[in-house]
DNA sequence: ATGAAAGCGCTAACAG
DNA sequence: CTGTTAGCGCTTTCAT
C-alpha cells in the first residue's frame, strides 16, 4: 500500500487536515508548514489522485477519441491539445476507434465513466448522427469532422474550399480530365467530393468520382486501374494522406512519373510529400491550430455553458510542387 | 451532479449493495436483477472510476511516456500498448516529453499520482540514471533506451548490431569513406555508434561520427557542411527518421541524387523512406512486437515480482533500397 | 491556526 | 439473496 496523507499527519504529528492546507497553500503556521513538508519528504507521499477527483468532483481530464493516432493529422492535434492540456494542468486519455462505431461507442461510454472535463472526437458517420443518444454530460468538439449542425462546437476544415483550391489549379495548369479519389467512412469525404464536383461544373468538367475505404492498398488499387485502363486521367485528386500514399505507390508501380503520366494532387502535407518524385502538391492543414482552437472552445464553453453552438472553418493552404506542373 | 449508484438504488427500490452486485455479476436473484437493469438504463448511470479505483486500489491504467509521439516509431509502438492494454481492459495515459528531463520528472510524478498499474518508458540518457531516486511503487518496462543494467526489464533493439548490418552492406557495395551521425540525447544514439565504430575498424575503416541533436533540421545543417566540404564521403549512416530526413533534404538541396552524390542509410522505415528518389536503405526496427513485447513483461512481472530482471533484445531487419546501389 | 468529522461513489465484509 | 456498514484518501465545513 501507498503511503496516505495520514501517514504523512502522523509522521508530522499533525491532523489530516493540516496536511491538506499544507498542500493546498491554506492557512498554516510557518513553523508546522515546515513540519509537514519534511514529513513529506520524508515518507515519499504522493497525493492519490482518484481520491482528490473523486471527492472535487471533477477530473481535470480531456479525453480525445480519433481514429487512428498512426494518421499524422490526428498525431499532430493531439500534440497541440496535450500541449494546451499541460498548460492547464490537464491530462488527456488517448484512444484509438480505427473508425470503428462499435469502439467508438465503447469509449465514449468510457469518457462517462472517467468523467472527463471535455472530450474532443473525431467521429465516423455512423456515430456523430447517433451522438445526440449518448447523453453526454460533458462538452465535445468535434474536429476534422463536424456533425448535424448546431449539436456540438466543431473545428474543420473548409474542405470544400480546399477541394476547388486544387481543381482550379489543375485547370490552370492545362489538366481537364481530373479524377477524384475520396474517403468513404467521414464526413469530410463527402465535403471535399462536393467542393471537387462544384468545381468541375463551374469549369465546365464532368466530375468522375470514387468513394473508397480510406487506406492506402484501396487507393494503390484503385489507382493502378484507372492507369492500365482505356481511358486514362489526366490527373487525380486525392482526399487524405493515406489514399495519397496509395496514389503514389501506384503511379511507381505503374514505371510512371508525375506529372506525364499522372498528376496527383490531394491532401495532408506530411514529411514524404516533399520528397517524393517532384513533390506532390498537397493541401496543408492548420494542424497545430486545429488542435489549439478545439481545446478554446472546450475551455471557454467550459466557462459558460450559454454559448451558442459554434463552428469553426479553418482554410487550407494550398502548397504547390511539381506533381501538378503545367501540363506540356 | 451526475448519477450515482444511489440514484439507482433509489429507483430500482433495492440497496446500493444490491446495486453494486449486478454491475458486478454478484448473487442477485432473477427478478431483482432485471428491475436494478432497468433502473440503471432509466436514469442513465455510469459507474465511476475514481470511486472504483480509489475503493479497489487498482487503477487499470498504464502510463506511456515517450519524448514526442510525432515520432513514426513512437506511434506505432503506442498503437500496440494500447492495443494490448484495451484486450486487458486497462487505459493508458500517454505523455510527451520532448526528451526534456523536467518534464519527465513531472510526468514521473503524475504517474505516481496516477497510481498506475505500470509504466512503459522511453528516458533520455538523464533521467535513465536518476531513475532509481524516484522510488517508483509500479512496474516499469523501459523501451527504445535501456538503463544501467539491472534495474529494469527493458524492450531494445540490437543496435550495434542494425549498425553493423549497414556498415557491412554499404562496404559490400564498395563503399570507404562512410560517415556516421548519431543522435545526442539517449543511449540508442551511443549503441549504434558503437556498433558503426566497431564494424568500420573490422574492415579496417576509420570511423569519422557526429553526435548531433536528434532533429531534422540539425542532421540537414551536418550534412549541407559534410558535402561543401573538401573531403566529401561516399556514404553517410544516420541514426534515425528524424536524422534521416535532415540528410536527404540536404542531398535534394545540393541537386545531387542518391547515391551518386552520397549514399545514404539509415534507421526507421518510415512510409516515405520507400518513395524517395532510388528509396531508402534501413533498419526496419519491430514496432508492433517492441510495444506489444513491453506490454507483455509488465503483465507478466505483476503476476510476479520476484523475476529477475529481464532485457529483451530485438533485431532489426535491413531493408535494402537503391540508395545504397553498388558504387561505380 | 488547528482538529474533528462528514462525505464524495463505490465495494466488501458481515448479518440476517 | 439482500441490507447495513465501514472505509478507500482526500477536502472542507464547523468548532475551538
Amino acid at each position: 500500500m501507498s503511503v496516505s496523507i495520514k501517514d504523512v499527519a502522523r509522521h508530522a504529528g499533525v491532523s489530516v487536515a493540516t496536511v491538506s492546507r499544507t498542500l493546498s497553500n491554506g492557512p498554516v503556521s510557518g513553523e508546522t508548514r515546515l513540519r509537514v513538508e519534511e514529513a513529506i519528504r520524508a515518507t515519499g507521499y504522493r497525493p492519490n489522485l482518484s481520491a482528490r477527483r473523486l471527492r472535487s468532483q471533477h477530473s481535470q481530464t480531456i479525453g480525445l477519441v480519433v481514429s487512428d493516432i498512426r494518421n499524422p493529422f490526428f498525431t499532430a492535434v493531439s500534440r497541440a491539445v496535450e500541449e494546451a492540456a499541460y498548460h492547464a494542468g490537464m491530462r488527456v486519455i488517448l484512444c484509438n476507434t480505427d473508425e470503428n462505431p462499435d469502439r467508438e461507442e465503447l469509449y465514449l461510454r468510457l469518457m462517462q465513466e472517467e468523467r472527463v472535463t471535455g472530450l474532443i472526437f473525431a467521429p465516423t458517420r455512423t456515430t456523430c448522427e447517433a451522438l445526440h443518444r449518448f447523453a453526454l454530460d460533458f462538452p465535445v468538439v468535434l474536429i476534422d469532422r463536424s456533425g448535424p449542425p448546431g449539436l456540438h462546437d466543431a473545428v474543420v476544415l473548409d474542405n470544400a474550399g480546399a477541394s476547388t483550391l486544387l481543381v482550379d489549379h489543375l485547370v490552370a495548369q492545362g489538366y481537364r480530365r481530373i479524377h477524384g479519389l475520396f474517403g468513404n467512412t467521414s464526413t469530410t469525404g463527402v465535403e471535399r467530393h462536393d467542393g471537387y464536383a462544384a468545381a468541375m461544373h463551374r469549369h465546365g468538367l464532368t466530375p468522375e468520382a470514387t468513394f473508397i475505404a480510406p487506406q492506402a492498398a484501396a487507393a494503390e488499387a484503385h489507382v493502378t486501374a484507372l492507369l492500365e485502363g482505356t481511358d486514362r486521367p489526366e490527373a487525380v485528386v486525392v482526399s487524405n494522406g493515406q489514399l495519397l500514399l496509395g496514389a503514389t505507390r501506384a503511379v511507381r508501380a505503374a514505371g510512371l512519373t508525375m506529372p506525364d503520366g499522372l498528376a496527383v494532387a490531394g491532401f495532408d502535407n506530411e514529411t514524404w510529400t516533399e520528397l517524393v518524385g517532384p513533390g506532390l502538391t498537397v493541401i496543408e492543414q492548420p494542424v497545430q491550430e486545429i488542435g489549439a482552437t478545439a481545446m478554446a472552445l472546450l475551455f471557454e464553453r467550459l466557462e459558460r455553458d450559454d454559448l451558442p453552438v459554434r463552428k469553426i472553418v479553418l482554410s487550407g493552404r494550398c502548397v504547390i510542387r511539381g506533381s501538378t506542373a503545367a501540363r506540356s
